[in-house]
DNA sequence: AATTAGTTGTTATTTATTTCACATTTGTTT
DNA sequence: AAACAAATGTGAAATAAATAACAACTAATT
């Protein structure tokens, strides 16, 4: 089975959000362009997504949520846990820990790190902030495989080597500075900035018209 | 001159972040390729994307960093300043208002807001936190053009909707819940649990190999 | 049971974005 | 001053992503 289109894991991510939504609300079915509606984006996109799923629909019922709600997590969950470790527990790195924590049953964050000596044994939502000089240590004895950088941006750099030298899989980086990593790693990288930077850019040519 | 396409103008973010802190380190020209490198986008891409800003380099020395990021902000930076609000100082609001202010000339935030009462009045570097009854009022004294909005799921429909009836042009939203709003306001959307999924997947996938 | 109407799955088309390929330009070397 | 080298700017090609178009299916209606 062919991995996917990073676009279509994106509406993935967001189909499942909303249908969990609406089986708290009873729905039973949904329409291709009803879902459309909600994500505001076209019913054929929403079909095709699922279509490479090879799910399909209940003839003129639309599809029933709660299978399609495991048919995505089949696809975009792995069979095991995965264990995910925040490092930089500054505003962002705290608003993230709280804010990701249980969210998905398969994504546990299962460790904070850093280097301030106040913040070690620190608990948040439950979950230990340990001194980074044991990033290896707990990686390995945790079964971390992804990582989320919140550290300044003067030691991004450094964070992600340590975590790529300790094998972890996956780098989520929310810094400004750009990393390189192995090819066998996966990154994905925000900057708030330029979310912002694009919709004053775009503010501004609306208002050229 | 056309409108860019948003791809490059999250580029062009980038391209100008590094080039500060080229600036900064007293580099006075800069090849496509080192810019690409940095950006680890590929030089081609770079040369497009200046192309489109009809800027050109200074054969075999490269571009002119210094000018170029003046071309770059007379592209996407708006002549007079860009004024922004943030709206809910709960965890994510008050790391964002400390992250952005200041970190452009041209976007100002002048303005916080929240519902909660003990909010009220409070100072975050240096911008007041105004109650939520106050917006209308607020975003046409202070000149507020966008809003970036970090109140909890529950309220975002809501506050979306007060900003627009109160004329805002652009909205950054980072709550998961999808925004409709009318076609001459700019939307960004952006959601962390989508990236944190999306890094999953990617490393489940790795691994299946 | 025939007709209608609504919705899907998928192929074809269009549009957007990236990459290739290379002629062109100009500093540097011989 | 000729040959070379390094980089650019850009048209053409390739790739990726979104949209359109529609035949096929079936639940509801007659
Ligand atoms: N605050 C925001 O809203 C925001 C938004 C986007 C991006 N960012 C970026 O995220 C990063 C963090 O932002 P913040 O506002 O939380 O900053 P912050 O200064 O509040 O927090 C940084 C934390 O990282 C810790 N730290 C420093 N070096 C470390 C290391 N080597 N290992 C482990 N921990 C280390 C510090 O002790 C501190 O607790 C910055 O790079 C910033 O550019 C922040
Ligand atoms: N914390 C994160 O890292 C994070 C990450 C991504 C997205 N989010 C999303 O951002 C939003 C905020 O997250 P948070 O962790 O800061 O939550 P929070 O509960 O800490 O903060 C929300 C704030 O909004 C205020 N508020 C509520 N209703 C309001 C209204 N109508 N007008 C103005 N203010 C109002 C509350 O008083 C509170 O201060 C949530 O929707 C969350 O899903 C958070």
């Amino acid at each position: 089975m062919d991995t996917l289109p990073g676009k279509t894991v994106e509406r993935l991510s967001q189909y499942r959000r909303r249908l969990l939504n609406l089986l708290d609300d009873n729905v039973e079915y949904i329409f291709s362009h009803e879902l459309a509606e909600i994500i505001q984006i076209s019913a054929v996109q929403v079909r095709r997504d699922l279509m490479l799923l090879g799910f399909s629909s209940v003839h003129r019922k639309g599809y029933p949520v709660e299978m399609l709600i495991e048919v995505i997590g089949q696809r975009l969950d792995d069979e095991k846990e995965q264990n995910v470790a925040i490092i930089g527990m500054g505003n962002l790195g705290t608003a993230l820990a709280s804010y990701l924590n249980g969210i998905r049953p398969k994504l546990k964050i299962v460790a904070l790190f850093d280097i301030d000596k106040k913040k070690e044994g620190m608990e948040i939502v439950g979950v230990k902030c340990y001194p980074f000089s044991e990033l290896g240590k707990v990686i390995k004895s945790k079964r971390v495989s992804i990582g989320v950088i919140t550290v300044p941006q003067t030691s991004a750099k450094k964070v992600a080597a340590q975590l790529v030298k300790n094998g972890i899989k996956g780098i989520l980086n929310f810094t400004h500075i750009p990393l390189n990593v192995p090819s066998n790693v996966s990154l994905e990288e925000y900057d708030m900035i330029t979310s912002l930077e694009k919709v004053a850019y775009f503010v501004k040519e609306s208002q050229e018209k």
